[in-house]
Parts: C-alpha cells; structure tokens; sequence
RNA sequence: GGUGGGUUGGCCGAGAGGCGAGGCAACGGACUGCAAAUCCGUGUACACGGGUUCAAAUCCCGUACCCACCUCCA
C-alpha cells in the first residue's frame, strides 16, 4: 500500500506519487521572524517534521525546505518601534525559532533559506513574470510591481475561489493597482524605510514582496516542479494561492500536493500574534517537557483544530508517560534499550493513511499493552521484539524517549550520588521494617519519601524509586 | 457576499454505511502486607429535525450554534 495524502487542491485523499521514484521534495512556509514563537507555529513544524520522518521510514529521500521570512512589514515596523535594526530583530527571533524547533526534536531542514539572501532569485522571477505580460511595474513611480491577478486564467484554483467573489482588500491604497486583487511581487523603497531593507533592482531599490520569496526558493532548491507544498491552513489564501499563480504563470510545474495543518485554538480562537493570546514555548515549557508538548500535538490528527488547554495537555502527558514507563520497564528487563525494530501493521496502515497520527498512537498504546503482559511473563526475547517496535514507532513520531534531542538529564552528579546514598539507606530501613511486618515503620518511610518527592515501588525485584 | 472546516460518552480525541480507535477520569476484579504500576472487566457517545437504506455517528435535505480564510498570520 501506498502513502495517501490529503491535498488541498483536490480537496481529496488520494495516493502520493512522488515526480522521481525514490524522493520526495518538500518545501514547508516557515514563520516571519517578527516574534517569539507560540503553541501554534510549533505544531505546524511538528506536523511536517512527522510528514518528513515517515515519508523517511518508507525509504524516500527526502529533500526538506523550510524557508524564513525575515524582511517584511511587520518585522520593519516592529524593529522601529523597539528602536533596534530590523535585522537584529529577525535574527534574535530566529535564534528563538530555532530554540522552540530544538526543544520540540523538530529535525533541522535540509535546507533553510532566508528571503534576504535570495533577492537575485526573485527580481528574475519578477523579470519572467514581466515578459510574460503577468506582472507590471506600477506606473505611479513608486517602484512597486504587482501580478497581474486578471492575466492568469488559473487564479483561485487552489481554493476553488472566483476572483468576482473576492472581496477587494481595503488595505488598498490601490496606488498603481491595475486590480485591488492584484498583490506585490516588489515594493519600491519608501523614504522612511531603512536603506538597509532595500536592494536594487531593475524597478529601483526596494524589497521583495512576501508571496515570491517562496516561489523563488522553492524553485532553487527544488526545482521547477516539486511534489510537496505545506503549510498552515491560513496559508491556503492568499499566500500560497499566489504563490501557484505566479509559478504557474512563469511556467514551473509547482506543488503536485498542497498540505495545510489546521489550528491550535485557546478558547476557540485561533492563536495569533495579532490576537495577543499567543502561548509561547518557554511559557509552556516551564510546565511540561517538549516531549510532552510533542506527544499531545501528534495524538491529534494534523487537519483537526486543536483547542489547547493545560487540562488536556496534561492528559496527554500522562498518558505519553505510560509508555514511557513501559520503555523504562522493558529496557531494564531486556538489559539496555535495542535498536528500533518493525512497526506493527496498524500503525504503519494509520500512517500511510494521511499521517493517521491518532490511530498510530492507539496502536503504540496496542503494543505497550502487549509489552506490559510480556513483562509481566518475562517473555525475553519476545519483550525485546515488542520494546524494539514501540521504539521504532516512537521514532518515527519524534517520541524516542532515549533521542538525544531531549537533551541530557540535567543535574549534578555529585548531589545526585548523595540522594541515591541517602534513599538508598531508607529504603534499606524500609525493607527491613517490611521482612519484620512492621508495616507502620514501611509505610512511614514510603510517605516521607513521597513528600519528598521520591515514589516507590514494590517489584518482585525489590524496591524501585524514581522523581515523582 | 464568496470559500472551507467543525458540533462524538465526565474529559481529550479518532472513525466516515454494518462489528463501540486510543488515552485520561470513574467503578469492579486480579496482583500487593497496604499501595503504586500492570493486567482483566464495566459506557445504551456521535448538535437538532426529517429522509434514503435490511442497516446511518457515517449518505441526502433542512435547522441551530461555533471556527477559519477572503488584510499580516502556522
């Protein structure tokens, strides 16, 4: 069976065909580095970091884009405001993008181009456009060149949309718009711009327009026609709509499949910047590890809307930390934690299955379940069998306990050679007390530990403690 | 006005014509000195009203409510 995927174009599941057999070119919209990143713009990199690993285990090779938008309005008026260079300010909210990437093991791209260091790229595509007869240079002096929406017969296929039906953009100030729905491919440098945000061009100095940095990048890295076009479902219009016409109308193939992940909502609202509810990273966080975070955004599915709240993330911690345990359990009792092994079929079916990502985790939770009664027989090699393809399927989602993207254990060794001194002694009292039925001294000692934040466990290998 | 999406048990969250995904919580049972963990078991869920069908949460029609996009936005 093949890998299906829901495309938005078609607005049907259907098989993936990759243009060249064996590999697979993605180029996914990363974010405008304005501000720090929140809840929202992680799950988006997290839904396509799953869509890279699995198209990875089922032997592509895949060629991963994932631009950033570092020179735009926003980031402009954003840098003056705070009174510091507008670079310095998509630089510094990279670094924190990268920081929110890292902490969630979103795999690094292959590639991560900026908008400002593929200005060249854009002004020939603009130029293409141009000689088309698609785009125009504003006549009103002001440098600015737009697409010419009414040219390009195929506007609006991508969201099935008439232009007749579009309401006009009321941000216009139509200026040299020859139709209000035409969009900026450059925007002529205007005199309270910083010249540091503008490069020549054969319109005069300006700076690209948002919507053909992607075109032009994805046409670098992957060429004319690439086979996957991701992003988030506010993408689909105007943006990546654009995106196809301009593309399209400079003659390259583009996207065969279009993916948009829905949302993270809080309090059925979407998150956003401009909204001010945003939920950034650190915030999160300071009260769930990123392995938790990534657990909860995987168990929904990456086209549902997702209404965030602590309560349900702590759920999903919860139970990420059932097979979390299992893993532990099972590495003990098989001596070390083994290489990933197969995938059960269930799993594999839900993922193959547009990234059934929820189905997935049902059948990780399947296995564990099975592991759990294996460890309970102390079935050897069975156990290993079974512990191997959780963690293969934990890998494939970006969950493997033991991924050195979680970072080391933090923590003193030498304070940590002193409390496993100290529980070691109670415990040691504790068992005593226990061969002596002196249940009350026992259970003393247990809840005294418990206070201290130390649970123990009674196996029929001992006692075991761990960091409640 | 146009275009999409949604409404599932106490909660989260799948599914998309027939056998009740999975998790959390709850309640029983097994195990345990007692716990914890684990295993086994327990739910008359699919917004509302009609219809199609032998069979509908799933298809059709209508209604209500919610969300998103059409302006920067994952």
């Amino acid at each position: 069976m093949s890998i299906r995927l829901y495309d938005t174009a078609t607005r049907e599941v259907r098989d993936f065909v990759p243009l060249e057999e064996g590999r697979v070119g993605v180029y996914v919209c990363g974010l405008t580095v304005q501000s720090e990143p929140h809840v929202g713009h992680v799950r988006s990199a997290v839904n396509f970091d799953v869509l890279r690993r699995w198209l990875t285990h089922r032997g592509f090779a895949v060629d991963f884009i994932r631009n950033v938008t570092d020179i735009d309005d926003k980031i402009l008026t954003k840098a003056e405001v705070q009174g510091r260079p507008w670079y310095n300010l998509a630089y510094d909210m990279k670094r924190e993008l990268d920081r929110a990437y890292a902490a969630l093991n979103v795999l690094p791209p292959t590639y991560e181009p900026a908008a400002t260091g593929h200005v060249p790229e854009m002004v020939a595509l603009i130029e293409q456009l141009i000689a088309k007869g698609h785009a125009y240079a504003a006549e009103d002096g002001t440098g600015d060149v737009f697409f010419d929406v009414r040219s390009w017969p195929g506007y609006g296929a991508l969201t099935h949309q008439r232009i007749e039906d579009m309401e006009a953009a009321e941000d216009a100030d139509p200026r040299g718009k020859r139709d209000p729905r035409d969009f900026a491919l450059w925007k002529g440098r205007k005199s309270t711009e910083p010249e540091t945000a503008s490069w020549p061009s054969p319109w005069g100095p300006g700076r690209p327009g948002w919507h053909i940095e992607c075109s032009a990048m994805a046409g670098k890295y992957l060429g004319q026609a690439f086979d996957i076009h991701g992003g988030g479902v506010d993408l689909r219009f105007p943006h990546h709509e654009n995106e196809l016409a301009q593309s399209r109308a400079a003659g390259h193939g583009f996207a065969a499949y279009w993916m948009h992940n829905a949302w993270i909502t809080t309090a059925g609202e979407k998150m956003s910047k401009s909204l001010g509810n945003s939920l950034l990273i650190p915030a999160v966080l300071e009260r769930f590890r990123g392995i938790e975070l990534r657990y909860y955004m995987v168990a929904a599915h990456y086209r549902s809307t997702v209404e965030f709240s602590f309560e349900a993330l702590g759920e999903a911690a919860v139970a990420f930390r059932r097979i979390e345990a299992f893993v532990e359990r099972a590495a003990d009792a098989v001596g070390g934690l083994p290489e990933p092994g197969i995938a059960c079929a269930d799993f594999v079916q839900a993922m193959d299955d547009d990234l059934g990502t929820p189905a997935a985790v049902a059948a990780i939770h399947e296995v564990v379940r099975e592991g759990n009664k294996l460890l309970a027989g102390g079935d050897g090699p069975a156990l290993r069998g079974n512990l191997a393809s959780v963690l293969a399927m934990l890998d494939v989602l970006g969950l493997h306990p033991a991924d050195p993207a979680w970072g080391e254990e933090k923590g003193d060794d030498r304070m940590a050679a002193v409390v496993e001194a100290l529980v070691s002694g109670l415990l040691q009292q504790r068992a005593e007390a226990r061969a002596e039925k002196d249940f009350a001294t026992a259970d003393a000692i247990r809840d005294r530990l418990k206070e201290a934040g130390v649970e123990i466990t009674d196996t029929p290998d001992g006692q075991k403690w761990s960091l409640a």
